[in-house]
RNA sequence: GGGCCCGUGGUCUAGGGGUUAUGACGCCGCCCUCACGAGGCGGAGGUCGAGGGUUCGAGUCCCUCCGGGCCCA
């Protein structure tokens, strides 16, 4: 490999932390090539760049990254999320901070179990647990290594040292102390819960897991009670009166205030109930009247707990009502409601029947309609005064998404319910004695551990049996998940406590009211303390049309459609062109744009390396010249804006400001401006522009590196492989700070000054169409500064003067226009009759106040002095000259001789 | 039904009391300028969702309505 050789004695390229030597080439390509660029520095940026170490001196900076759910692709919303994370992680690097950007999976839960159920064509009970959950692991982690490719691919700096693996026992071993811990803190109870039910199927079902269908059912008015005060329901499950245990009414429906309090007797029963009041009652919807069942719909559910009804668990899991229901036991919910009909009609109770329309829930699976039934689950307390006042003391952003918590919590109504019957999830350390029926929790030294196949170590502390009844419900996944934060920072066995809280929580809007408040939750309960000192909210990515992405609406885009067209640096710069927080369509303009960019910076690049060739001293600093300062300091500004954009999590603000300052300042005008003095200037005259050249890019780079780190890496390396430095990644540089020996008032309204009288010179070549660099004789200029010439000169081929004095040009007011937030706050309601007095003025009379600083004006019958500072005025030049054009600007007049 | 967010040229968007409303894409015209034609220069195009209110002055603040989105019932 000759090249190879070439490139070590020209560049002595030699990076600590590449994998290999990077083949440049001598001469730089017209087209930047993201695709090659991207795959060459995925291969070569080594994993260690982006580990974190815990004896770091540095500030540290952790990030409790959110652990995806690995279905196996890695899609656009989750890019979104990631981008905003890498961003911030490879900003606060290069500002100094010791990252942690580690990556977690959050594997169980029933997609999995389903897909698993899908591909192997068994159902989770036609083989044992054991052998379920192998094969639910085995498909997990085939999905993890997908999205891990389409992770690196995206140039995410992650620390892959970091990984955690909900699945795997080191980590549901830290789920099942925390399970114990709270346990054992009072934090954790079983106790009585209705839960969603399939009786076909002969399982409970998560909430998740319920279809709704749409179709007809039929209403039924039925009378309950006799005489005066019996009322008339309307119910469309009337096989449910057996489990009725209140009537309701809403509080101001004056039909029925009366009734508030009494009792009525409930048909086919030996029982009475209550009437009570409830704002959830739809007075239009029957008669306005509602029977309360224990349980014909989630409403149900929650009237019974607000109302602290009693239960009556009518529905066995076979699907029949029993002994509760009398003489309808063993009756099946269908054939109970038709027997129930029967003898309601012959009493004269059924008092009519309508049709309604009706969204039935049924059993995902078997599309059976499911059942609510009643049965003994785990729950976790919610102290919701607690983790409201803890949540308050997270930095939010934006900070409107507190008030979705706040919300969320003040209408929370019963504890979180994290048993769930099914097997690819943490096992419940838990174990019931066959004796008398205790339940034995693991000790900690004993987890991690699977109640159906392990044992208790010790016999039951209460009656000494030695025999035990595994648990085999299983934990809500959010247990796994809501412990992030103490997981990565080592708990429980080597937990950095001065790490923690730790510094970010990134995360979408629409698991607040889950991750983030389980998150809050946990940590207070198991450390008393919040879990991160700021939460940054990400929205939801929408397809082209802003409709939220789905199959049906056909509008789904993946990320390697986007990779494959434009490279993931144009799809992380869609990612910014948001507000963190908004919901941000996807655009494929945006990507265009993006990459158009690339390519203009690349041009930016390539015409850098054609002049730069070594690196610039600093006696360069002596030779600038009035564009080279102004450039420069708007450089330092543009680092001082970008540094604050980022600081609050305005990427939009921030890339824009770098690619507005790279392409319309930098490029339209400060290149076209020099071009001339590098093309045929000599070695004094060069040397500043070499100068700009070079500082520009160098800082460019930088700034970019967060958003397109690969482009900012390629041009960095190609920047010093060229001045032949040896340098590392970008990625490991400091960010740019403002030089603040560059900033320079004075010199930006120079430099402002020539990109005005060559735009305007320019813009006057266009409209006689000539060619831009056309030879022009002579140009004289007149403005209040005096400016370098000479650039001006190069950029407009022709013979430029300085004027001193306004040649024979008149002046004549243009116009005199009122500040408005000036006068109005003095003069309130006049202002309108001062700007007609002002504008009623003559040619002198308006000249005449220019000149002398005020004026004296009537307004009705008041006299109103006027100051000249109170109006923006402008003034037009008038001259008598031949053979020149007059071009004016805001700050010059232009005399060309053509 | 509830909570939160959003309606600005054809499309997307900046701006959160101050005169003439930002930029991008698209459109029209001109220029093959030695880094870039996926470029440069110039131009047309908006009564800022509707109605009311506060104010000397309202995309901007308040109220109502209409439309959209997300989350939760």
């Amino acid at each position: 490999m000759e090249f190879k050789i070439w490139i070590l004695t020209e560049s002595g390229q030699s990076i600590k932390y590449f994998n290999q030597i990077t083949q440049l080439k001598p001469m730089i390509e017209k087209e930047y090539e993201a695709q090659e660029v991207e795959e060459k520095w995925v291969k070569l940026w080594k994993d260690e760049m982006f580990y974190f170490d815990w004896n770091s001196k540095k500030p540290h900076y952790i990030i409790d990254t959110p652990p995806p759910y690995p279905t196996g692709s890695f899609h656009i919303g989750n890019t979104l999320n990631w981008c905003y994370i890498d961003f911030i992680a490879r900003y606060k690097r290069m500002k100094g901070y010791e990252v942690m950007f580690p990556q977690g999976w959050d594997c169980h839960g029933l997609p999995t179990e389903v897909k698993v159920e899908e591909i192997h064509g068994i159902s989770k009970n036609d083989v044992p647990r054991e052998e379920f959950r192998r094969l639910c692991v085995e498909f997990t982690k085939k999905n993890i290594e997908r999205m891990k490719r389409t992770m690196r691919r995206l140039g995410f700096s992650i620390d892959w040292s970091k990984e955690y693996i909900t699945m795997y026992p080191e980590y549901y071993r830290k789920t099942q102390i925390s399970f114990v811990r709270m346990f054992n803190k009072g934090l954790i109870y079983r106790g009585y819960h209705p839960v969603v039910f399939c009786p076909r199927c002969q399982t409970t079902i998560a909430l998740a897991e319920i279809e709704y269908k749409k179709g007809k059912t039929k209403l039924n008015y039925i009378r309950f009670g006799d005489g005066e005060d019996s009322v008339i329901i309307a119910t469309t499950r009337p096989e449910l009166i057996p489990a009725c245990v209140a009537i309701a009414v809403h509080p101001d429906d004056e039909r029925y205030r009366h009734l508030i309090g009494k009792k009525v007797k409930v048909p086919t029963t030996d029982y009475e109930v209550e009437i009570i009041a409830d704002e959830d009652v739809d007075p239009e919807f029957g008669t306005g009247i509602v029977m309360i069942c224990t349980f014909g719909d989630k409403q149900d559910v929650k009237w019974w707990k607000k109302h602290n009804l009693q239960l009556r668990a009518v529905l066995g899991k076979d699907g029949r009502l029993n002994e509760l229901a009398g003489k309808y036991k063993g009756l099946t919910t269908r054939e109970a409601r038709e027997k129930i009909l029967e003898d309601l009609a012959r009493e004269g109770r059924l008092i009519k029947q309508e049709e309604i329309d009706q969204n039935v829930g049924v059993c995902w699976r078997c599309k059976t309609p499911v059942e609510i039934i009643v049965e003994d689950q785990w729950f976790v307390k919610v102290d919701k005064e607690n983790i409201l006042e803890a949540a308050r003391k997270i930095k939010w952003v934006p900070e409107h998404m507190f008030s979705r918590l706040e919300s969320w919590i003040e209408g929370m109504e019963w504890d979180w319910v994290i048993s769930r019957q099914r097997i690819f999830a943490t096992p419940i350390p838990v174990w019931y004695c066959k004796k008398c029926g205790e339940i034995i929790v693991a000790k900690e030294e004993w987890l991690p551990v699977d109640p159906t196949k392990d044992m208790p170590k010790e016999p039951c502390p209460k009656c000494g049996g030695t025999e035990f009844e595994g648990e085999t419900d299983v934990l809500d996944t959010w247990m796994d998940s809501s412990i992030t934060p103490l997981a990565i920072t080592g708990w429980p066995d080597d937990w950095k406590k001065d790490d923690y809280p730790t510094s970010l929580r990134p995360q979408g809007h629409d698991i607040i009211r889950t991750w983030a408040f389980y998150t809050i939750l946990r940590s207070l309960a198991l450390v008393g303390e919040i879990p991160w000192k700021e939460i940054v909210i990400n929205g939801m990515v929408l397809g082209e049309d802003g409709r939220k992405m789905s199959k049906s609406l056909g509008n789904i885009v993946e990320p390697h459609e986007v990779i494959e067209k434009y490279g993931a640096d144009a799809l992380r710069q869609w990612a910014a062109s948001g507000v963190v927080g908004d919901d941000v369509a996807f655009s494929w303009k945006e990507i265009i744009a993006a990459s158009r960019f690339q390519q203009k910076f690349w041009s930016i690049l390539r015409f850098t390396l054609l002049h730069v060739k070594e690196k610039p001293d600093e006696s360069a600093m002596e030779l600038l010249r009035d564009a080279d300062r102004w450039i420069l300091s708007k450089l330092m500004k543009l680092v001082r804006e970008v540094d604050e954009h980022m600081e609050n999590y305005r990427f939009a603000e921030a890339l824009k400001a770098i690619r507005s300052f790279t392409w319309y300042e930098y490029a339209d005008n400060y290149l076209e401006i020099v071009k001339n003095r590098l093309y045929s200037g000599s070695d004094d005259e060069k040397k500043p522009a070499l100068f700009v050249l070079y500082t520009v890019m160098n800082v460019l780079t930088r700034l970019l590196a967060p958003f397109t780190p690969f482009l900012a890496e390629e041009c960095w390396q190609r920047l010093h492989e060229r001045i032949g430095e040896k340098v590392e990644s970008v990625h490991l540089q400091s960010y740019p700070v403002a030089d603040e020996r560059f900033i320079d008032e004075e010199a930006e309204k120079r430099g402002e000054l020539i990109k005005e009288i060559v735009s305007a010179v320019r813009r006057f070549k266009h409209d006689r169409g000539m060619a831009l660099n056309a030879p022009l004789r002579r140009i004289m200029i007149y403005a209040p500064i005096e400016v370098d010439t000479r650039d001006i000169a190069g950029a407009l081929n022709a013979e430029v003067e300085l004027l001193k004095e306004m040649p024979t040009i008149e002046l004549r007011v243009k116009a005199i226009k009122p500040k408005f937030n000036i006068l109005g706050p003095m003069f309130k309601d006049k202002v309108k009759a001062i700007v007609k007095a002002i504008n009623g003025l003559s040619d002198e009379e308006k000249l005449k106040f220019v000149e002398s600083d005020s004026i004296e004006v009537k307004v009705g019958e008041e006299k109103i002095e006027l100051k000249r500072e109170w109006f923006d005025i402008e003034i037009e030049k008038v001259v008598g000259g031949e053979g020149v054009e007059v071009l004016e600007t805001e700050n010059a007049v232009i005399i060309v001789e053509p």
